[in-house]
DNA sequence: GATGAATGAGCCTTCATTCAT
DNA sequence: AATGAATGAAGGCTCATTCAT
C-alpha cells in the first residue's frame, strides 16, 4: 500500500469543495478564493495542485463524469450478459444514481456542459461522456432490433436522460430518480424493445 | 428636440449583440465591452437603455423566451382547434422552429438556463417558460387521456424536447429541427395519441 | 420692467436644486444628473447656463455667501451709525440670520469650505467672505478699543462665530441661532466692549 | 511562510499616504490610485488591508481622532488633578498640538468633517470627538462654577477651539498655535475662570 | 507543503460633457 | 431654449496568479 500524499488528499478535498461552491454560486462566480475557503485552505495552494483555475474546473468535470461513468459500469457488471432488458436498466439506472441526482452535482454537471461550449478542454470531455452514453445504449439495442433503429432509439433514450436531468436541475424539487427511470422504462415498452429483448433472452438460453 | 425613438433602436441592436457575443465567447465570458463593440457602439450606453449589464442579459433572455413563445403561438394560430395532433405538432414545431434551432440562440438559451440557477430574475422567467411548454402540451392531451396520463405525457415531451436542445447545443452539427419533430411524433405513435387524436377529431367533426 | 429671460428663472433655479442636493447628499456625490432631475430640467442645460458644473458651484457659492452679505448689510442699514453696541449685534446677528442657519445652507457652506482649499475660484470667494466679516467687525471695534485690540476681538468673535456654525452642521439639531447670539453677546460684555460702546455713544450724542 | 506582520507596516503607510493625498487634491479628489502611488504599492492591495476605499477612509479618520485624543490625555497626564487651569490648558493645548496643526493634519480634518454629513461610520467618529473635548471641558469646569455654567463655557472654547481650527484651515499661514492658545487664555481669563481655579487650588491644599 | 503579501489586468459603472435635433 | 443620445475618461473593485518566506 503506497503512502498516500497530501497531493491524494488535498486534490478531492478542492474537487469537493469546487462543486459546493458552483452549487452555492454557480461556475461563472466560483472564485478560487471562495473554493480555498470552503476547503479551508489558502487559494494559492490550487495552483501547486492543479496549474491553476482552469485546471480545477477540469479535474472537478473529470471527477463528475468519472463517477457518473463507474455508476453505469457498476450496474452493467451485476447484470447478465444476456438479459437485454436488465442491461438497458442498468445503463439508465446508472445516470440517475442517487450520487448522479444530488443537486450539488446537477448543477455542476449543468454548469459544465454550458462552459464547454466554450473551453475546448471541458469540450472534449463532455463529447466523450455523450458517446459512451449512445455507445453504451446502442450496444444492447442492436441485439434486438436493426443498426438504424438502434441509433434512433438510443438517440432518443439519451435525450429523454439528459432532458430530465436537465429539468431536474432547474427544478426546486430537483431530480424525482424512480419517476425518472419509469418514464424511460414506459417509452422502451411502448417501442416493444423489452418485449424483444425477453424474447432474444429466452431464445439465447434456449439455444445454449 | 433630440434624435427621438432611438430607444426601439438599439434595445434590440444590443440583444442581438448580447447573443452574439455570448454565442462566441459564453454567457461568463461576454462583457459590456465585447458587447458594445459588436453592436458598434459604446458600452456605456447599455447603461442608459438597461440599467446595467444585468438588465441587459434579463432583458436578452426576455427576447429569447419571447420569440420562443411566438414561434409556438403563431403555429397554433393556423391550426384547427379541432385539430388536436396538429395542435401537439405545432407546440413541438415551434420549439423547433428556423430561428430557435439557430447556434446562437441555442447557446444563449443553454447559457441562461445554466445561470438561472443563481440569478432570481432569470429563475422566473425560466419557470415561466417551462410551465408554459407544459401547459400548452396538457391542454391538447388532457382531450385525448385522462389527466393524470396527459401531465405524464407533457412531462415527457417536454423532457425530450429539452433533451434534443441540450445535446444539440453541444454538438458541432447542431439541432437537426425535422429529426427533432419527427423523434417526438414517433413517440406520439407508439403510445398511440396520434391514433386517438384524429379518431376524436372525426368524432367532433360527425358531432356537429 | 425688462422682461425675463429664461436665464433669470433657470439660474437661481438649479442654484437652489444645488443645495438642495448638496445638502442631500454631499458636495462630492452631487452630480449634475441629480441637480438636474431635482431642479425637473434636463442636466445638459447646466452647461448651456453655465458653462459646466464648475460653474454652477461657484455661482451656487456665490449665491450663499451673497445672502450672507445681505442679511449683514440689512441689519446694518436699520442700525443707528452712533449705536456701536447694535451695530455688532447686527453683524453677528445678520450671521446667524433665520436664512443662513438652515441646515441645507449651513451644509452647503461647510461643504464649499471644505472644497475651497483645493480649488482656487472657491478659495477667493471664501477669502473675500472671511476678510468682510473680520472688516466689519474691527470698523466698529476700532471705535471703542485700540487698533490691535480690535484684531484681536474681531479674530475671536469670527472665530465664534465659525466654531459655532461648524459645529451646528453635525449637530442633528442644527445651530440654535439664539443661544448663539447669546454667547457672543456674553463674550462681548466679558470683555467689557458693551459696556463702552454705550459710553461711547452718550458722549457723541452730548458732542453734538 | 510568508513575510508576516506587513499588516503593522502596511496600514499606518496607507492611513499617512491618505492623508497626504487628501491634503494636496481633497477628500473628493482622493482616489486609491494616488494613495496607492504615494505609498508606493500597488493600490489593490489597498482592499487587501482595508476592504475598500471606505475603510481606509474611516481607519484614517479615527488615526486623526486618535492622535487627538493622545495628544489631549497625555497633557492631562502631566498635570496635577488639582490644577484646574493647568488642566483647561492641558486639554486647549492637546487641541493645538504641534502635530495637529499639521496643515495636513487639519485639511485632512476638515474633510472629515464635511464628509461625516453624509457617512453614518465617520459620523459616529466625529459625534465622539466632539463629545470628548466637551466632556473633557465640563469635568474641570465643573470644579469651579455651576453645573450650567459649565455646560455654557465648555460649549464656548469648544467652538472656539473648532471655529479657529476652521478658519485656519483656509489661511495660508495655517493655524498659529500659541495665539489660539492665547485667545482661549483670555477668555477664560475675561470670564474669571483662571482666577477661579487658582482660588480653588489654593483651598484644597489647605484643606490637607 | 503551505501561506500571506503583492501585483496587474480587466470589468462594471458613473459622470461631465458634447452633439444632433 | 431644451433634450435625449452618445461618448470617453476614470474610478473602485475583483480576481487569478506569482513570490518570498
Amino acid at each position: 500500500m503506497p503512502k498516500l500524499g497530501m497531493s491524494e488528499i488535498r486534490r478531492p478535498q478542492l474537487i469537493r469543495a469546487t462543486m459546493r461552491v458552483i452549487h452555492e454560486v454557480g461556475l461563472p462566480n466560483a472564485t478560487v478564493a471562495m473554493i480555498g475557503r470552503k476547503a479551508g485552505i489558502s487559494p494559492s495552494i490550487i495552483n501547486h495542485y492543479f496549474g491553476g483555475k482552469s485546471g480545477l474546473l477540469e479535474a472537478t468535470m473529470r471527477s463528475v463524469l468519472k463517477d457518473l461513468s463507474i455508476a453505469v459500469v457498476s450496474r452493467l457488471q451485476k447484470v447478465d450478459k444476456g438479459d437485454i432488458a436488465g442491461r438497458i436498466e442498468a445503463i439508465v439506472g446508472g445516470n440517475f444514481d442517487h450520487k448522479q441526482v444530488d443537486p450539488m452535482v446537477v448543477k455542476t454537471w449543468l454548469a459544465f456542459w454550458a462552459q464547454a461550449m466554450h473551453d475546448k478542454a471541458l469540450f472534449r470531455l463532455q463529447r466523450v461522456n455523450e458517446q459512451r452514453l449512445l455507445s453504451h445504449l446502442r450496444i444492447e439495442l442492436k441485439r434486438v432490433v436493426p443498426e438504424h433503429e438502434a441509433l434512433f432509439l438510443a438517440t432518443t433514450i439519451a435525450a429523454l436522460i439528459d432532458g430530465i436531468w436537465l429539468r431536474g436541475a432547474l427544478n426546486p424539487q430537483g431530480i424525482n430518480s424512480q419517476l425518472a427511470q419509469q418514464t424511460i422504462q414506459d417509452y422502451l415498452i411502448s417501442k416493444n424493445i423489452i418485449h424483444l429483448a425477453k424474447q432474444r433472452q429466452s431464445e439465447q438460453k434456449a439455444g445454449h
